[in-house]
DNA sequence: GTAATTTTAAAACGTTCGTTTAAAAAGGGT
DNA sequence: ACCCTTTTTAAACGAACGTTTTAAAATTAC
């Protein structure tokens, strides 16, 4: 059934990568089978498609970020005492390492998809998201929620979507922001450290007073 | 000299929504000439290469956008008292509906261009920013240094990324966000709405106090 | 071992892309 | 009117794209 290494496994592997490098459209079909060293006609014959490759790619990042979050947001919603938004937001840090583990740089791959799939495409993988995992997403704003009872929906719905841009945008570019740190005032930071060194922004905006905001 | 109305003017008006809406790659010059209602071959005669014309849509916004921001920094810094956080956000404010002038939904394209820029190509906006722009980008930071001046300069860095992040990811979803309010909650909000939404975030997103960074 | 099925392989398909060419049209100066 | 420059136009170019086809190879089942 399987070879030493699967060619499904393999495009994957090179998709993702590439995808996250130059983007979809910029990548081609041509260039992940070469450098999956597959053949050309195998990504039509496995996937069908283009498009249903990038789904697929999509698709295994979620399947293993997804349950491993909601796994965290459910033991925070169990427990009797309040959480802070910071104990909310830290519940993320596990699932995106995780995604470390399943390929080389897997949690900036998973953000930088995240993001494209956002711009490149009209919403299609929101629907994707919100179909199959609208549980956890619920359970996101149940957290928030617990953390911060006094946001009223309105509120929260807007600030979920400044943290979602914060995220998406910061481990986007993390390898030149990283790059650029070294350079500029010679500061090692690796993944890990990026994502604990924005949830504190996160859980601030997350807190924004509204009196303030009348100034 | 000029028609009734200039042929790289149409290009560049046709161009910019365009990227926009599909991104540099999957906007095609057929696509863009057809809807200027010009010849194909124009835009290699007034641009040069679709590269170029690229450069020329983001530059143009670039040229409006920049000085009038300046000139709000500038005046920020030459004042005796301390400004706030949001003092200084709030100078990002008329430049940025300056831009709705200069073209329908100026504002929400420049910032999708911004994200396109940043994520599309590998930094190539930057340079020209730092470039043509350095003293402008030098004075956002002189003005939030002096409406925090507990910030260290790594963590001012960070922080203007996170903000960066934030503000485009918002304004280039901007369309979607609005129907969702609309929608979810009857709530009508148009893009100088959002943008005064988003600052009190920004704002305290800046102001993170470093204690709470611990837990 | 043979037959049926699955997977890989090479080649070609038709389309679309950015760009170039070469000629026609328009504009400006004297 | 004329010449000279600028702009527009239609057509074609070669390259790259996603996809399909057809056959060979490998795997599985009996």
């Amino acid at each position: 059934m399987v070879s030493k290494l699967d060619t499904k496994t393999r495009i994957l592997d090179a998709a993702e990568s590439l995808f996250a490098e130059h983007g979809f459209s910029d990548t081609s079909l041509r260039l992940i089978t070469t450098r999956a060293s597959v053949n050309l006609a195998s990504v039509n014959y496995h996937f069908g498609s283009k498009k249903e490759l990038i789904q697929a790619v999509i698709a295994r990042h979620l399947e293993l970020f997804m349950p491993l979050l909601n796994e965290k947001l459910t033991a925070l919603c169990a427990q009797a005492e309040k959480p802070s938004l910071l104990d909310v937001f830290n519940s993320f840090v596990d699932p995106l390492l995780a995604l470390e583990k399943q390929s080389k740089n897997g949690t900036v791959i998973f953000m930088q998809l995240l993001g494209r799939s956002y711009t490149d495409e009209q919403g299609h993988l929101r629907w994707y998201t919100t179909t199959h995992y609208g549980e956890v997403l619920a359970n996101i704003t149940k957290a928030l929620l617990k953390a911060n009872p006094t946001l009223s929906s309105q509120e929260l719905f807007w600030r979920l979507h400044f943290t979602l841009g914060t995220a998406v945008f910061t481990m986007s570019s993390s390898g030149a922001l990283m790059d650029i740190a070294k350079a500029d005032f010679n500061q090692d930071i690796d993944v890990e450290g990026l994502i604990r060194k924005v949830i504190p922004y996160l859980a601030s905006g997350m807190n924004t007073s509204t009196e303030t905001t009348s100034m």
